[in-house]
DNA sequence: TGTACATCAGTGAACGCGCGTTCACTGATGTAC
DNA sequence: TGTACATCAGTGAACGCGCGTTCACTGATGTAC
């Protein structure tokens, strides 16, 4: 076996870890984190309860790994949209298509961010605060970088970056509850609820 | 026995009721609705399972209970700042206060709320999506009837207050997780961006 | 005020059920020669 | 290529446990006279 080609085996594991997370992923769409069963995922996958311990210590566990790959997801998100150079406007408008194209792609792992956040697991809680506020930094230095944001104070800077990252959260959770056909009314108040701001920036 | 005067017997029954209720409250404080146990309850309040049967028809009921009761105390809110007559800043300065007083006063029904409204019960999610909306139109409301509106059209002013209502809703919720201390930042970067939507209002 | 009966909030025992976890196992895949 | 042994993902049965719900009950409170 070469090193980077799995052996049967291995890649059947995988196979099986991954059909386990997705059965969480899409039982998690109807429930939270802390009532989820352990026998319900394996149910789903139509695996022995007892498979779940070849590769999750517990659910818990099986958790940790949600949040990590929902938030290295989420991270990419972000990226996409700090990418752009165009100026204010244009990046509204591509701010707000990159969100409405993350939910459509990652649906479920944006429901299982937006539910959890503020969920009954305190680790989970935390770990998704955390990567937040670092989203919030990145947003800052980018913002901070740009010739509008001269004479403004870090803090400031901060502040102004701490509410695009809110209301870009914001709008990907209603995103989610819209209405089959409603995503585009809310994502016209997302633009113009941006451009609001982008105005205040303007004059601060 | 007088109109509205209760026996002894009703009054220990809406006693229990309550304990109930508030033993649910503190235990949402560190978990969600839908993992929460019967028994854990009344374990708690110091009654025989059996006994809950008496005030609820099951958990969900419940829920019922704690979701109209969250929403009227916070409705509240909402109404003691719209009952401002201040200018702009002032106005401000007194919503991120308002705001901090209800969390304080009131923090187990603003962690329902915050946890809940993306939790994992959809009638208590819908319930509160509801209520939020109609704040909202209160809201909207309020300001079409400001100068400061003058040749605002419906939508954007239902916009503008969209963004005031889920600002101090996320406010609120940032202060529920602040490090004890940390109220006064929170409530400070709230206010600048709470400063800066307006500064984006005067120049729609 | 006193008595006889009705009400009903809370009790405690019992139930069937699905849960998470353990264990010895099986048989396909991998490795050494 | 063929053979003998090792590995280990997934099995299936078993366990003890706490859950939600039911039921006949008790005894304090309320009502009628």
């Amino acid at each position: 076996m070469s090193s980077n080609t799995l052996g049967a085996r291995q890649a059947q594991k995988l196979r099986t870890r991954r059909a386990l997370l997705d059965a969480a992923l899409r039982l998690l769409e109807e429930q939270s984190l802390s009532s989820l069963g352990l026998r319900e995922v394996t149910r789903v996958v139509g695996v022995a309860p007892a498979a779940f311990y070849r590769h999750f210590r517990d659910m818990g566990d099986l958790g940790v790994a949600l949040v990590e790959e929902s938030l290295r997801s989420l991270h990419g998100m972000f990226r996409r949209i700090l990418a752009g150079q165009e100026d204010s406007e244009e990046l509204i408008d591509r701010s707000v298509e990159v969100v409405a194209e993350h939910v459509r792609a990652h649906r479920a792992h944006v429901r299982f961010l937006a539910r959890e956040r503020h969920g009954g697991v305190r680790a989970v809680r935390e770990a998704i605060a955390a990567e937040l506020e670092r989203f919030g930094d990145e947003v800052a230095e980018a913002l901070g970088a740009q010739e509008a944001s001269r004479g403004w104070s870090r803090e400031d800077v901060r502040m102004l970056a701490g509410l695009y990252v809110d209301h870009l959260v914001m709008t990907a959770s209603a995103l989610l509850e819209a209405a089959p056909g409603g995503e585009g009314r809310i994502a016209d108040t997302a633009r113009r609820q941006l451009r609001l701001i982008s105005r205040g920036r303007r004059h601060w």
